[in-house]
DNA sequence: TCTCACGATTGAAACGTTTCAGCGAGGTGG
DNA sequence: CCACCTCGCTGAAACGTTTCAATCGTGAGA
């Protein structure tokens, strides 16, 4: 069917080895030998075999992420990413597992046994977790955006407590003392939020009202959440678990009746380019995640997991509190 | 590095014949050394080197999703390309062209390199109207959700004229005589829609007004429509091109001063999971994304580009108006 | 006892590249 | 004129699987 490098070499009347070396290392071959075998490619539509290639040469140029899903977060953290990695002339794939482990486990299986050059995790805990050990002895592995207990790997993260300190901060500066956190219990990094979140209010004197929502953090998830404050008596200002959340708070305590932020005050995390664009401009705690994914990039290139002389690195990137109008100072109490 | 098959195969006292069968057919080898084989593969952590079997074999258990980048649409489109490749043991990778069309190259190029099991194409309209041909006899190539001119390919999409139909003959009924269609003149599937809106309303006698927008058709689009249509004078009925569109549309006129669907009807499509959600929930035209790739797999699995007997397909699935709280009757004109 | 069939296992040839040692031809310095 | 180097090219051995024809016992049927 396809024609491979035997062929063109015969139409081109060289060797094999001369096709490969016009491939890759054009400086040995003469030019008028280099303009013949390429023009038999062209008429041929060669195309290389990539198996046979990385077979022999070992070298793949793939570098995977696995992400929960495609939301705006991963798209822009992709983005980091593929820039970084275009660079190196690797290329991107990704995949969702909608945090179905099996689904994870096959993914995981068919990267590590075509010899990917990198995978990228970011919120695979499930799997990690517990075949952590066996995956990075067949791939090299970053963590991104989610660090884990043992530090033996390489990571890069956003610093969500001094994130969740700022956020509290903020508030207290406008007068707020009591809050609320919303969020799921059972994902890391919305854990290492809601820590930062109560030391700090802890150190301020605030009084922090805990909101558990399932760990499918999106719009709904915050609507939800709105009429349990409604239920349970609102506060005067809510930190969402990122910015999906915090929109669907936002208008649901709209359809509530309250204003923002002039009866609560709303803050979300991620800085997703929608949070700008909110009716009411979303106050959040921005991460960077193409930073944090370009980063990963230079991690796994600077020889992690593969040399073993690495020590392993966690990079923690400082987050960054963007103020917008969803924040505003806390109506006195009466 | 990694342990081969030769390795496990000394270990066990077995061929490596045997230990290929244990993993392919596992039916002809005898229990017990299965058993032992499995026990070494276990000890060795040995994992099968997939560019191997597949030069051998020829065959790869992956399909790829090219796509714009990373939204919700797509996100559900995914779920069900996934749904039905993992019903037949295949692994789907995405990858995000950015519109670069560069990128995009590169990307179909390591896919054609990798012989993949198919690709699946969903707006890469650049790079395919040129490279068309030479892409398909590389690889299976289903179009999703982009209907091509010339018929020489399998693909599937939503009727988009039909869905145009419905959703003017909504506005018709409800009193709408004068709408405005926001979109960008560029994209495919964008035209399609603005066309069947022009073609229904010229039938019944509606004037529409045309706000073009660039071909990035996310929420600050929308947004960007509502200011123009609030200069050059609103119309009783907006239809945005897609759902995020429809939301910075929403959010915009609202801040505007208009209500929905009071002042202005407001019509979306794609029936993301955020239109339910909005705070007016949105009228959409549903073009049910995980359909349209589950068949993409179907007719990639039914021999489409590999099979010479083959005649190319092209599905079209019918759209359907979903009606929710943004559309309501027209004004009376005062 | 001989033959046959059948189940379990194996040897060796692919698959399409990359890579490296090596070869001839032509040129340069001594 | 010889030795030596460089340039451009080539032959052949990998890489780690899959696959198919062939082999080897073993038990059944004649």
């Amino acid at each position: 069917m396809a024609a491979g490098m035997r062929e063109v070499a015969e139409k081109a009347g060289v060797s094999i080895a001369t096709v490969s070396n016009v491939l890759n290392r054009p400086q040995v071959v003469a030019e008028p030998t280099q303009e013949r075998v390429r023009e038999v490619m062209r008429d041929l539509g060669f195309v290389r075999n990539g198996s046979a290639r990385q077979l022999r040469s070992g070298t793949s140029e793939v570098i995977c992420v696995v992400f929960p899903g495609f939301s705006a977060y991963f798209d822009e953290l992709t983005r980091g990413v593929e820039e970084r990695a275009s660079e190196h002339g690797l290329v991107v794939f990704a995949c969702a597992t909608n945090d179905d482990t099996a689904k994870e486990e096959s993914y995981l299986r068919v990267m590590m046994e075509q010899r990917v050059r990198g995978i990228l995790l970011t919120r695979a805990s499930n799997v990690f977790q517990s075949s952590g050990p066996e995956l990075r002895r067949h791939a090299p592995v970053v963590l991104v955006d989610l660090e884990s207990p043992a530090h033996d790997h390489c990571s890069t993260a956003a610093d969500d407590g001094h994130g969740s300190e700022l956020a509290v901060q903020h508030l207290h500066e406008l007068g707020h003392r009591r809050i609320a956190w919303v969020g799921p219990t059972d994902v890391p990094q919305m854990v290492t939020r809601a820590d930062g979140i109560h030391r700090t209010a802890s150190d301020l004197g605030i009084e922090v009202l805990d909101v558990v929502t399932p760990p499918k953090t999106l719009v709904p998830a915050g609507q939800f959440a709105a009429r349990e404050l409604h239920d349970r008596g609102m506060p005067s200002a809510v930190i969402c678990g990122n910015d999906l959340m915090a929109v669907g708070m936002e208008m649901e305590l709209k359809s509530l009746g309250y204003s923002i932020p002039g009866d609560v005050s709303i803050v979300g995390y991620d800085d997703i380019e929608f949070a700008a664009a909110a009716t009411v401009p979303l106050t959040t705690v921005a991460r960077h995640p193409a930073r944090l994914g370009a980063a990963a990039v230079d991690l796994l290139l600077s020889g992690c997991g593969t040399r073993d002389d690495h020590t392993h690195q966690q990079l923690i990137f400082p987050s960054e509190l963007i103020v917008r109008s969803s924040t505003g100072p806390a109506r006195p109490v009466r």
